[in-house]
RNA sequence: GGCCCGUUCGUCUAGCGGUUAGGACGCGGCCCUUUCACGGCUGAAACACGGGUUCGAUUCCCGUACGGGUCACCA
């Protein structure tokens, strides 16, 4: 259902640059884009790139190029957090002056001294608190100072997430944490906060990796929304990680490579990614296949379920596989010419599509079916075609090649009814005569129909196979 | 360890008090068939455990176990 035309929707996928586009970034982006496409609403796209040590300009090509590759688009040019930390210490310094934050200025060595023993004593690792009722004055005046968010000490935040149902925890878990770092630059929480508000998210969808970071950022919204007003709550969705296929985190290790890894080196068509990832994790009654069209349609976030899923490349590949069959011919020979370098050719490879495609799961599989078009004679043989190509094979070749030499008609329904007629007369299968063809016509024992083998490679070329092997 | 979240076939999921617990991938069998696929049919396969609530729990509540997330002057 659309909401309101009162609230229009906003959403926001925002990435730190510090790496490619992976597959749970991916789906997080995909969630967010189709809830904004749903609604009507707009989608947006902030490039997290306050750690300048990890950031780099090829993740940041990178996510872009995964993201458009997906068919993700964006109502505006990204933001860049960078580029905004003036106006995040604009609202740090507005939280100060309303005492909504204050001036701490213990130093690393002495917070971590604070860590040690509590750590020590077995209690929760947090800010003490020490300079929350301090006078500033009581330090020297050019000492170094963070800005920490004074936090509510008593009570309990409860947020209604629209995956994660209502969440409470106590204020008293929350500790002081800062909002502006000693060097005068905003810290994550900040920035998230002001950047979201500043560009009108209204549904902040994240992992749930996030989710205890709601609590955390709430109160900053709520200290602005009584300074200034016009800063509401955010809708929360959290969404569950995508785990690797033995349940673990998905790490660099196991499933974690980048979206351009699935298109380029494992052939999996964009279609096919983004009904996968669309169905992990979420579910629409008995529906598999979608395409982007309907999944605009159906999405909901009601549909998300609680728990992390894991990543099945099997089931990847079937859907590629029935994406690779859906795909327009003329697309296909783009992807697969790329693959097969300079000595193919393009026309053929389209003639054969329609054969070649039913029986592929992703694009190699196309490019590796293709082999026998542009192979040069003589052709290198597998050992099982080669097996195939005893004294009994290399004679029936020989029959074969006398007969089809006769054909003039070279069509695949005359090839056929020529060859039929050959096997007949000779009272074998068609098999025994298939079989060697197709070892001495492809080099190998898997291949499309041999009569659309024959077809393709014409009259002068498959004769010549033929012959080459024949006895 | 504190806090938070989760748990339906191996995997992704449907289910939202009463179902022979459905579908998909994968796996087995059969059919189609010149190979491999595709397609069709079919089989095996699940409600983590223990208490409640209820006439009745996969479904609601509480524990336990297991899994995950998070606790930085990183994002």
């Amino acid at each position: 259902m659309a909401s309101p035309a009162s609230t229009p929707v906003v959403t926001r996928f925002a990435p730190s640059p510090t790496g490619f586009l992976h597959i749970g970034g991916a789906r997080t982006a995909l969630f967010n884009w189709l809830y904004a496409r749903h609604h009507g609403g707009r989608a947006l796209l902030r490039i997290e790139d306050t750690d300048k040590k990890r950031s780099t300009q090829e993740a940041i090509d990178a996510i872009l190029d995964g993201l458009d590759w997906l068919g993700l688009d964006y109502d505006e040019a990204p933001t860049f957090q960078s580029q905004r930390a003036g106006r995040h210490a604009e609202v740090a310094h507005k939280l100060l002056e309303t005492g909504h934050a204050y001036k701490c200025f213990a130093t690393s060595e002495e917070l971590e001294e604070m860590r040690a023993q509590q750590r020590a004593n077995k209690q929760p690792m947090r800010y003490d608190g020490r300079w929350r009722d301090r006078d500033p004055s009581e330090a020297s005046a050019d000492a170094p100072y963070t800005v920490r968010l004074k936090t509510p000490l008593e009570g309990e935040t409860t947020i209604m997430d629209e995956v994660q149902g209502e969440v409470s925890v106590a204020n008293a878990e929350l500790d002081d944490y800062i909002i502006l770092r000693a060097d005068g630059t905003p810290t994550y929480m900040l920035a998230v906060v002001v950047d979201d508000h500043d560009m009108g998210v209204t549904h902040v969808i994240r992992g749930d990796d996030h989710l205890n970071n709601a609590f955390r950022q709430l109160p900053i919204y709520r200290a602005m929304d009584a300074i200034e007003g016009g800063w509401p709550d955010p809708i929360y969705a959290h969404i569950p990680l995508i785990h690797g296929a033995d349940g673990a985190k998905l790490s660099k290790r196991h499933g974690a490579l980048g979206v351009e890894a699935y298109r380029d080196e494992m052939g999996i068509l964009s279609e096919a990614l983004f009904n996968y990832l669309l169905r992990l994790g979420w579910g629409h009654g008995d529906r598999e296949e979608i395409t982007r069209t309907e999944a605009v349609e159906l999405f909901d976030l009601g549909g998300v379920g609680k728990s992390p899923s894991r990543f099945d490349i099997k089931k990847l590949e079937n859907l590629n596989g029935h994406y690779i069959r859906e795909a327009d011919d003329q697309t296909l020979v783009e992807q697969v010419m790329q693959r097969l370098g300079a000595n193919a050719d393009a026309g053929l490879l389209l003639a054969a599509m329609p054969v070649l495609k039913p029986r592929a799961k992703n694009l190699d599989e196309i490019t590796e079916g293709a082999g026998f078009l542009f192979a040069k004679r003589p052709l290198e043989m597998t050992d099982k075609a080669a097996k195939l190509l005893d004294d009994d094979g290399r004679a029936r070749l020989a029959l074969v090649s006398a007969a089809l030499a006769k054909e003039n008609n070279w069509t695949i329904e005359a090839l056929e009814a020529t060859t039929k007629a050959l096997a007949e007369a000779q009272g074998l299968g068609l098999g025994k005569f298939a079989q060697p063809m197709r070892a001495a016509l492809t080099g190998t024992t898997t291949s499309p129909g041999i009569f659309d083998v024959l077809a393709l490679l014409g009259r002068d070329e498959a004769l010549a196979r033929l012959d080459a092997q024949a006895a």
